[in-house]
DNA sequence: CGCTTAGTTGAGTTCGTTCAACGACTGTGG
DNA sequence: CCACAGTCGTTGAACGAACTCAACTAAGCG
């Protein structure tokens, strides 16, 4: 299903991959490098607004995000829809799923994305044969439960004005390390995934976007959030950041 | 410092663990159980109400846990408190502070625990040696993931009464695979946790177990509360369950 | 041109909070 | 033995944050 839309097969090599340059993320030993380009089995170009992977599915696949912006989320049955976190090019994408059998979750694309595709099953031989990767994709499961460890005290103790802060400052650190902001630092968002993230109504969510709006902290455009006082957004959340330090992909 | 706790050192052979009596654990092939007897580092005592863990610490440890019940918290600095989660027999403590430095969550024992010790850097040979168990390990963190997905979803989209239905079935699902309950079905609470579980005043949480008990799915006691009716539970809550299967522990 | 999507704003309602007081029980020290 | 403080649970009343409903702009698209 989602691959019926790979609509294209350049192929980087792992070689020149473009995360490589990030100086955020932590680069391959020769050795890895060799493995993952082997491990690599293609790429998986997709629209703005698609579905990437479906709750319930049992997919063959795992990706990293090469480039774009997407989302995970979950629903109940009568509709209501909760943003679970944003990804990011680095991202990894299905693992539970890889690991563990059926996805439990959606994941849908916020800009067009490009995905680097795995193939579960060599997912054991990537264990048998690197540990140290093995050790980063724990790495990195441990890193996105911390992140769902800090959405969860944001959701359930703040209120909806140091949520609606944290959640910016929290979506704009995570990209600024990844330098996908040029001097306008927009944030490609409507409000309704905001709303969706924080677990409040959209009404609600646009006058507290507003009450950030007329501090000065950011501007809303068409689709999306321009960011003009991190450490402002930082104060009124109450939060202190990402820690430094690279971090591992795959 | 929680180490100091420590006023025992009976040490059950990883031969007799207890846990593998468990039939919802997969049990040690004989070569990973060799390794982990040897990987184990000795007991941890600790009493009902005592701090395993603090946020900000960096431990030389991880644990297993052998018996007994915990939590896992993060708190804002005016001290408003978030539960993330509930530890029990054959869950991982401490692997994100032992994959990442420092602990970003604080732990708690809610009734007295017996924890497995084992040395932090250790954890490096495990995934040069034993990929199975690396995989483990990584399986492990990726259904943690899935459960605070699972309550991020309750907290932001669930109104009181289906998020307290949820946390309470969810809480005894979990205790009942892991085989921890006699007729009674009691889970030791008291209504604090469950109102910083669910993102809710004490006052409210108190409100809504009542509609929960005079629907006769559950009954109050002290400092706890006895499971009546697991499928109403789960009905209020509009939830599935867990799915089915083993799951593996170290 | 109508249709849809995104954002905005006001009015009234509801869900959950805060404040406050009280009963039951436990443990402590005199 | 009683007095006292501390924790836990319970309940009522008043308040407030966030929700629903509804109406309305503005932009984008066939």
């Amino acid at each position: 299903m989602a691959l019926s839309r790979q609509n294209q097969s350049f192929r980087i090599p792992c070689q020149q991959c473009p995360l490589r340059e990030i100086t955020h993320l932590r680069d391959f030993t020769a050795d890895e490098l060799e493995f993952v380009s082997r491990f690599k089995k293609g790429e998986l170009v997709v629209e703005a607004g698609s579905t990437i992977l479906v709750e319930g599915a049992h997919s063959a696949h795992l990706f990293t995000m090469l480039s774009g912006w997407a989302f995970r989320y979950k629903t109940l049955e009568d509709g209501r829809r909760q943003i679970l976190n944003y990804l990011m090019p680095g991202d990894l994408v299905g693992l539970q799923g890889s690991i563990m059998g059926e996805m439990q979750h959606s994941v849908e694309a916020l800009s067009p994305v490009i995905l680097c595709v795995f193939e579960r099953e060599r997912l054991l031989t990537l264990y048998n044969l690197h540990p140290s990767l093995a050790f980063d994709i724990t790495w990195i499961a441990a890193q996105e439960e911390r992140i769902l460890d800090e959405h969860l005290l944001s959701i359930g103790r703040r209120n909806a004005l140091e949520r609606a802060a944290y959640l910016i400052a929290f979506i704009f650190e995570r990209g600024r390390r990844l330098e996908l902001f040029d001097e306008r630092r927009f944030i490609p968002l409507t409000q309704q995934h905001i709303a969706d993230t924080l677990g409040l109504s959209i009404v609600h969510t646009n006058k507290t976007l507003k009450k950030l709006s007329s501090k000065g902290l950011l501007r809303w455009q068409e689709r999306g959030c321009e960011i003009l006082d991190p450490e402002g957004l930082l104060e009124v959340a109450g939060w202190t950041g990402l820690g430094e330090g690279k971090r591992p992909f795959v």
